[in-house]
DNA sequence: CTCCATTGGTCTGATGATCGAACCAGTGCA
DNA sequence: TGCACTGGTTCGATCATCAGACCAATGGAG
């Protein structure tokens, strides 16, 4: 178990959960993976993040079961049936922060495809459903703010697309 | 702001959360003043963190909106409005966390007051909502550990109640 | 009013985590 | 055969966290 992380002796599954997801970086990790991110060098061109910590955290969410490795040579990251289950508590903690900083002009927008837009909760505003990961499609919203990054990973970013679609850089 | 928390030129709203509740510990506080646990030493009683990290992320949550701080002598620490929104997020980690460690065996059970059991998903069985954290009830489940923790703190916490109510201790 | 335990902290030195930068081996295209 | 790129590892410096000592203010008992 790696230092920073241990809440042993706390009975509560949301200790449980930050053992896995809350060091520094990996939810922003994940996320970028539900974003369709899969390489080493696109992790870490969109983060800003150490090499070296990169590397820890991505080994950790193999070893975890979050994250498989694939292909020999340049090896891609994509997320497990298991990580996708978090998909509703980073929806919720992404739109709380949307919430919190700039109300009423979000920085992204999701739509369960073919069907409606989504609200704030996480529910399809037409079908009135929770729309799994694989059915919803980002977008930039009118808070987004396109100054901000320019690297090749954030520019294919902010093309509409769906979650988990492997991303096409350049 | 914190030096550990700065996730800069990235334009996420999740990167804005985290800045705020990323922190190591700061999720957890949260949890427990959910839960009703409102005085500097009931935190650290529960916790087991060191006083000075727990003083200071008290500090940052008052300075970021999310406590208040009541009383001169021995103060409390009460949500605002603002972090009450992040119960759905909170749930939902917790959640996750449930399924991942223990599934079938939840540690924690949540009820809507006067109406029925919640899903895992948040939404009340009975009435389909979603409650506020002032209409849920918490008691132990058939996972819980009550051998992990004996101090007054958890003893307390293990009796059925609402979230939000002030946490009588012994 | 005087003790004195409790509360809510602060301070300190040791240890662990993160950082940017340098380095390096394997891949794959020209 | 070269050479750029990818996916790392290693390094020293800096920052965060830890356990434990310390301390001032509160508040109840006598």
């Amino acid at each position: 178990m790696p230092l920073g992380t241990d809440y042993a002796r706390q009975d509560c599954s949301l200790a449980r959960s930050l053992e896995v997801v809350g060091e520094r970086w990996t939810l922003l990790i994940l996320r970028d993976a539900f974003f369709g991110v899969r390489r080493f060098s696109d992790f870490q061109a969109h983060l800003d993040i150490s090499r070296a910590v990169l590397s820890t955290r991505l080994e950790a969410l193999v070893a975890d079961g979050l994250l498989t490795r694939a292909g020999d040579g340049h090896p891609e990251y994509a997320l497990t049936e298991e990580a996708l289950g978090l998909w509703p508590a980073l929806f919720a903690l992404g739109q709380w922060g949307e919430r919190r900083t700039t109300p009423g002009r979000p920085r992204r927008l999701y739509r369960h495809v073919g069907c409606g837009e989504m609200a704030s909760d996480g529910r399809c505003e037409t079908c009135g459903g929770f729309p799994a990961p694989a059915d919803v499609e980002v977008r930039p919203g009118p808070g987004a703010d396109p100054t901000l990054r320019d690297d090749p990973v954030s520019v294919a970013l902010r093309e509409p697309h769906r979650l988990l679609e492997p991303l096409l850089v350049r």
